[in-house]
DNA sequence: CATGGGATTGACT
DNA sequence: GTCAATCCCATGC
């Protein structure tokens, strides 16, 4: 194959179709990659993810660190459901869970680009540009009416769905980076962006291309 | 049962 | 640039 990886099988699929467990069930350095492009959707409100970060239970960053517990049992559970908490008592975030049951991996959806309802998403968010609507973990779950009460739901079945990249498009160019509010394990490069997007969460950090050509 | 710490955001100096 | 809001949950007594 070429320097660019061979796109898993589920997602080469039209672009509306939702994205399988199988997706899911894999590294989930790859799933967070391959996110980029893919659309969230709630109750006909949706947006293209253009951030993404991983997070893997051999590392101090992610909650499955400590172990199976209440709050981390959705993290150990099947690939392809949603795993929602709150942080900072405040907001809540969406994740993608990843890798076989028994391994604590997810994603965190932390951009969209704004692609359908965005006058739902103002009403929920106060008028804003549309680069702030989505641009932000905790800004896009207000935005899409995301809550806790969707922890653990199937994201191939809803109400939070997540659909395939449109094949049509090509290859999106990614960028990575290191993962953003952190301290523990803050130098691993996990964090992927869609380059040249406007709608990426705040820092526009240093980011290196997340497929390095050959020296 | 008490405590401490956040995978953030928006308002303010 | 600084900082408070606010709640879930892991941990320890």
């Amino acid at each position: 194959m070429g320097a660019t990886a061979a796109q898993h099988p589920a997602a080469q699929q039209t672009a509306s179709s939702v994205l399988s467990a199988d997706f899911y069930d894999r590294p989930v350095l790859h799933v967070a990659r391959e996110l980029i492009g893919c659309v969230v959707e709630h109750a006909g409100v949706s947006g293209v993810i253009v951030e993404t970060e991983a997070y893997h239970d051999s590392e101090p960053a992610c909650h499955a660190f400590v172990g199976l517990t209440p709050r981390t049992s959705t993290l150990f559970g099947p690939p392809g459901r949603a795993y929602v908490y709150r942080s900072y008592g405040i907001h809540v975030l969406l994740n993608a869970v990843c890798e076989p049951s028994g391994v604590g991996a997810a994603v965190l959806i932390r951009a969209l680009d704004p692609l359908t309802g965005l006058a739902r998403m103002r009403a929920r968010r106060g008028l804003r540009r549309p680069e702030d609507l989505c641009s932000g973990p905790g800004k896009l779950t207000q935005a899409l009416g995301i809550e806790l009460s969707h922890n653990g739901l199937d994201l191939a079945r809803g109400p939070v769905l997540i659909r395939a990249r449109d094949a049509a498009r090509g290859e999106p160019q990614i960028l990575a980076g290191v993962r953003v509010g952190i301290t523990k394990a803050a130098d691993l490069p996990w964090r992927f962006c869609l380059a040249d997007s406007r709608h990426v969460s705040r820092p526009r950090p240093t980011l290196s291309p997340a497929e390095p050509r050959p020296r």
